[in-house]
DNA sequence: CAAAAACCGTTGCATTTGCAACAGCGAGGC
DNA sequence: GCCTCGCTGTTGCAAATGCAACGGTTTTTG
């Protein structure tokens, strides 16, 4: 166990926290790491999320199954994030996703309901820890909310404006990089790639950007 | 104060709570209800959050200023309804949109580091409450990523589709209300009305769907 | 009750988009 | 060095979309 304490420093969960907590919080509310296979099923689509999970080693993967039966990748974890954190927080009685091994992994289950059931207190990492927590689903809102902004444009043009403007306010400056590739980005925007491309073309064309590999710079 | 406990119980965050416990839990959190003019600011944009609010008369509306300078309306809330909850937990330094009176109304702000700080713990409602916030949150969030799915979808079409069939499963039958009107449904979606008027038509005519005002049926 | 406003479906047209196919390019493996 | 493979830009074309406008219906309001 003692052996991730490293990766799981790089949650927001458990930032900045020393070895003795850690090692209290862990006893406190985690059960013993489980290794997979690759391949494993770690959560099933229709299922109650008992537990939400951290990666100490490996890669892990969000998939949704749609109707029809095509598999597309919500996600790829690595070792130090989180999943279903969301799904035992609301208490849903179904997931939406499989979470599934990509690699030979092992992770770490945390029941969040102990977090909460005997008011253990006192213990003021048990409060932080709770704080994190509604800070990490939190921002994640957030997230989500900033990407519904982008997507609500109708042309790919005004989505790809969209996300620019978010990403240089971000830094504050007038050049970003990108972190995606191309076909990333297209996927991300939900908009044709050749179609993107295009566009992109037309922007630089018509001097509103300047593009260079994953160098974009306004004006 | 107390003039508004029923209306408090219709929040998630105070269901099913006696008046001492209310009382009580207010008592530690809450400041004194605050009543506004149509027209007045509960939240700039800009300015970081420094409570949650709860709507205990009238409407208000949370609206966003593009770039470009024209408003669009988020949301419009109205008694027992939540906002800024997201900001405050997120410890975000600035909001990213407006919360206005859009008629004259009282709001009721609470301040959730207290939830926390001192762990007065050992009061059992108190940790009942940090649960229901953490499932506020966390449906939200189930929420916001249901609607990018449906908004992810390339075509108009298929857009409406994954709207309906999310109805569906939600009721569980093969047919279900509209919760909007045609423009809100369009808008919704982030589509043209006319568009989307013409492929409910076409689905119509195709024999996929039935269609009689708000109502809808598969098949 | 009558006027006004909101809502809805339809249509023509210019524009945008998805899609498929092709070629150039660079990284990495043999 | 050569080959393969993945990423990228480009283009032609059919289909989808946004937009604006119109008429009919329903709802609201004075």
């Amino acid at each position: 166990m003692q052996k991730y304490f490293s990766v799981l420093r790089e949650t927001p969960l458990f930032a900045a926290t020393t070895d003795e907590e850690l090692a209290a919080m862990l006893h406190c509310l985690a059960t013993a790491p489980r290794a997979f296979a690759k391949g494993d099923v770690l959560l099933l689509a229709g299922e109650p999320a008992q537990a939400m999970g951290i990666v100490c080693e490996g890669t892990v993967h969000i998939v949704r199954d749609s109707l029809l039966g095509d598999r597309t990748l919500v996600a790829a974890l690595g070792p130090g994030e989180v999943f279903a954190e969301t799904l035992v927080c609301a208490q849903e009685a179904h997931s939406p996703v499989n979470v599934l091994a990509a690699t030979a992994c092992v992770a770490l289950f945390l029941h969040p309901q102990k977090l909460l059931a005997p008011c253990t207190s006192a213990c003021p990492q048990h409060t932080r820890l709770i704080g994190s927590m509604l800070r990490l689903l939190a921002q994640k809102n957030l997230y989500l909310q900033q990407k519904m902004d982008i997507m609500a444009q109708k042309t790919t043009r005004d989505k790809l404006l969209a996300f620019f403007d978010a990403q240089l306010l971000r830094v504050g400056g007038d050049t970003f990089t990108l972190p995606f590739t191309r076909e990333a980005l297209a996927d991300y925007l939900g908009v044709n790639r050749s179609a993107m491309s295009r566009e992109l073309s037309a922007l630089r064309a018509e001097g509103i950007l300047t593009v260079q590999g994953r160098q974009v710079t306004k004006g």
